[in-house]
DNA sequence: AAGATAAACCTACGATGTAGGTAAGACAAG
DNA sequence: CTTGTCTTACCTACATCGTAGGTTTATCTT
């Protein structure tokens, strides 16, 4: 990144004309943002480079300039939303630490929840996406795990965040809204459905505190975590 | 479904004309069938009605006479694996009975790879979906577990079962296939981009044994379902 | 002044999901 | 046997999609 004046003074690192209609010149970075914002707004299904050229006020083909194909549009929302992800500095405790990364990767997640399924499905191999993986994998090696493990460790965390936040972020109302009536029709039609329990349990499965899910979830795998730790340093 | 033979005695369940071309006669279940066929061989993105249509040597619009929309099969599909899973018989041994719920979901999930994001993404709520959910907290209930625990057991699981298989079933090769001359090529790309413990993990993120990350996962998730029942038992 | 470059636009193609309409065989009622 | 209803398959048509290919124009370099 070098900061290299050329003669004319003016500004603006744009080099073709400045729109012929009436766009405030596109770059890589507006059509990702509003990509994004198109994704917040209107979920994932929704996106269409044709669309999408419509909210920046230009023509659809104007975005290949900036960007290989629609593929590469999915990416980049998910590489913005990782990258807005701000990890806390660390505390020297792992799990306390790991806890808290953790929390905060969700955080962002609900931030974008329409946009959570790209970030979850798409495995990105960009140093951007990896940032997270380097912070975690260090404090694992750091607090004496050996590389193997803490690829295990890391692994098994990723997975149950994954099964929850996509259970969160699609969140439908599988059992039907809060709405007590409903749930007791729903009730009854799951009993002569030869479903005895699941219609037992129909108060319990229609709500769901997902972050007291999480924290369970999270309890449980950093407990397992502590324990290989133990084994680790015993041996 | 009550059997109540009108006069007419040939057979054929089937209503209309025996197809004008030389379609076989459609149904719902040749169509979904098939459906799960298609994506079986080429993935979900390459479903399409027409497609669909062209493997039943049918017209793609003679698809919506058995199915409400694209959506509807998708569903279908989802339904025709939930129904190929075949849960074993309880032993009794809460835990080991568990695990291999899992073990066979899983294996069900293998056995339609492709299928698979569609079934973990899907929340259905038809009985046939919910059938396994019945099964397992039936049991987890039999064991001794109120209810609202029962639930929160099944949920943590299931996340975590959804992100192991969908980890395993997208598997592409993010960091090379296991040709080590690729990988060095990759971790050296990565020590220069500020990823050095990613890049010294790189052997380790390389390679997957997905079972054994399923089962870690598994014996490390149903050790603290044990400890929850030990308390829930003393109290 | 002349040429190169880059960014915007435009046209067009094949593919998609599906609304709306038509035709033809099967059955029931007369 | 005739007539009418029903079911199912077929056909046409439309709006929308991603994007290949080509054209225009404003800017920068020489």
């Amino acid at each position: 990144m070098l900061i290299h004046m050329t003669s004319s003074p003016p500004a603006a690192p744009r080099r073709g004309r400045p729109p012929r209609g009436a766009a405030p010149g596109l770059s890589r970075q507006r059509v990702l943002d509003e990509a994004l914002a198109l994704v917040d707004d209107e979920g994932i299904g929704e996106v269409s480079m044709r669309k999408l050229a419509r909210r920046l006020g230009v023509d659809p083909m104007s975005l290949y300039n900036h960007v290989d194909n629609k593929d590469a549009i999915l990416d980049g929302i998910t590489e913005l939303v990782l990258a807005s992800t701000e990890f806390p500095a660390p505390t020297g405790d792992l799990r306390a630490d790991l806890l808290e990364m953790a929390r905060v990767f969700r955080r962002t997640m609900l931030n974008h929840p329409r946009a959570a399924p790209l970030v979850l499905t798409r495995q990105l191999a960009s140093s951007q996406a990896l940032a997270p993986t380097e912070i975690v994998l260090d404090r694992l090696c750091t607090a004496g795990l050996p590389m193997a493990d803490a690829v295990h460790a890391l692994r098994a965390v990723l997975a149950f965040l994954m099964g929850t936040l996509m259970r969160e972020v699609n969140a439908g109302p599988t059992f039907g809204t809060g709405n007590p009536q409903a749930i007791e029709a729903r009730r009854t039609e799951l009993a002569e459905s030869g479903l005895p329990t699941v219609s037992a349990a129909a108060p319990y499965l229609a709500v769901c505190d997902h972050e007291a899910e999480f924290e369970f979830g999270m309890r449980v795998l950093l407990e397992a975590l502590d324990a290989e730790l133990a084994r680790t340093e015993a041996r």
